[in-house]
DNA sequence: CAATGATGTAATCGACGTTTACATTCACGT
DNA sequence: ACGTGAATGTAAACGTCGATTACATCATTG
C-alpha cells in the first residue's frame, strides 16, 4: 500500500498515522524538552533519558545529536541565553536614552525580573556547574556585551557628574554582585527565611536596587 | 555530643592486624571524606559510594548510619557552617566593641573571606539544592542569628546617626546579596571572565565591601 | 554465656550516561 | 528510477550511582 504522499517535515502528521522512523526535528524537540525539564525541577533535574521519553525516541537517541549531557545543557543553555538578551534588549529599548543611570537602573531590573521569572534557566546561564561556558562563544558574548554596557552606563554617569567620587570598576562589579546574588538568593531559596514572600519578591528586587544606585550617586 | 568518643576498641590497631569488622567512627570518617570530596570537585561530585570507599568500607555501610546521600549531606553542611561559625565568631571579637559599622565591615569581610577560601562548603551551606535545609535546625539557626547580627549592627549605626536616610530592612537584605553575590560569583566561576585574577579576589571583595558600606554612610 | 541490637557485607534493583552494533530512511549522483 | 552512502533512529549492553534486602559479625549486657 504505497503510502503515496509522506507529510516529511510538514506540520501536525495526523494522529492516525503510525510513528515515522525519523523524528524530523529531534534536536530543537530535545533541547525544549529540556528547557522544560529544567524549569519544572532545576537543571538537576534535566535527564537525557526523560528528554528522549518526552519527545518519543529511544534513549540512545539524543546521542546522534548531542555528544553529551553537558552539549545538550549547553544547547539549552544557548536558548536560555536568547531569551535572557531579548528580555534585556527590550528593557533597553524604553529606557531613556539620555539618563544613563535611569538606563542603568533599567537594565538592573530587566535582569532581576527576568532572573526572577525564570530562576532554573538564569541558574543554567550563569554557572560552570551546568554546561562548558568556554566552549560556548554565544553565552560568552553576551556575558562580556552584558558587563561593557553596565561598564559603559556607569562611566557616563560619572561623566555627566551624576556619581560620587568612586572606582568604576569596583562599582560595576559591586552592582553585578548584587544583582546577582539577589537572583542566586531566589534561586537558592534564601527568600521564605528573609521574610520576604514570592509576590513581594520582585518590589523587594527594585527596592535593593534603588538602595544601591541611590549609594553611587552624588550626594 | 562531645567528639571525645575515641578508642571505642582498646587501642588503634597495630599496622599489621586484619581489618576488623567494625570501623570503630565510622559516621565521622564518612563526614570528612564527604567534605573533602566536595572541596575536591564541587558539592555534586560528594558520592555516597565515594566516601564509602574511602573509608574501607563497603557500599551500603554508610546507610547504616545515613539515611540517604542527602542526610549525608546535611551532616556535611552541619560541620561545614560549624567552621564558617566560629571564623565569623573569632573575626566579630576583634572587631571594635563602639562602631557598629566597622564591626558590619568586618562581619562581611570575614563572610567573604571564608567563602573564598572554602568555595564548596559555602555551597553546600548556601543553597538547598545540597540538602534539606528545613531539617538542619542548625543551620537555620546561624542563618538567622547571622541575619539578626547583621541587622542589628545596621541599627545601631542609623541610631548613632552615622548612615544616611534608609530603610534598614532594604539595607540589610542589599548587604546580603551583595556578599552572597561576591561569593557564588566566585563558585560560579565568574571572575575570570572579570578579569578578576585569583589571587585578587580576596582584594576585590574588600573594595566591593567598602565601595557598599560608602553608599550608605552619610555623606 | 546467651540473647539482642548495632554495625558491617553481598547481592540486587532501577535510573542514569554512554557506547556499540544494527535497522531504517533520506538525499543525491548516475 | 535506482542504488548507495550518510543521516538518524533502535536494541542491547556496560559501568556508576543511590538505595534496599538478607545475612554475617561483633559488643553489650542481663
Amino acid at each position: 500500500m504505497p503510502r503515496s504522499a509522506r507529510p516529511k517535515r510538514s506540520a501536525a502528521r495526523p494522529a492516525s498515522a503510525p510513528k515515522p522512523y525519523h523524528h524530523g526535528d529531534l534536536k530543537r524537540v530535545l533541547v525544549d524538552a529540556a528547557l522544560v525539564l529544567a524549569a519544572e525541577g532545576g537543571p538537576e533535574e534535566v535527564s537525557v533519558r526523560e528528554a528522549a521519553r518526552r519527545a518519543g525516541v529511544s534513549p540512545a537517541a539524543p546521542f546522534r545529536h548531542f555528544e553529551s549531557r553537558e552539549a545538550l545543557m549547553s544547547a539549552v543553555a544557548e536558548e536560555a541565553q536568547r531569551r535572557f538578551r531579548a528580555e534585556i534588549a527590550r528593557a533597553m529599548e524604553d529606557a531613556p536614552a539620555d539618563d544613563p543611570l535611569a538606563r542603568f537602573r533599567k537594565l538592573g531590573l530587566a535582569y532581576l525580573r527576568w532572573a526572577m521569572r525564570n530562576p532554573a534557566h538564569f541558574a543554567i546561564i550563569s554557572s560552570r556547574a551546568h554546561f562548558d561556558h568556554d566552549a560556548s562563544v554565544e553565552v560568552s558574548r553576551d556575558n562580556a556585551e552584558l558587563i561593557a554596557l553596565a561598564g559603559d552606563l556607569l562611566a557616563e554617569a560619572a561623566a555627566k557628574g551624576q556619581l560620587r567620587p568612586l572606582d568604576l570598576v569596583t562599582a560595576r562589579i559591586a552592582a553585578r554582585a548584587l544583582v546577582y546574588g539577589f537572583a542566586r538568593m531566589h534561586i537558592d531559596g534564601h527568600f521564605p527565611r528573609w521574610g520576604v514572600a514570592e509576590a513581594d519578591v520582585e518590589r523587594t528586587a527594585e527596592a535593593v536596587l534603588d538602595l544601591f544606585v541611590g549609594g553611587l550617586v552624588r550626594a
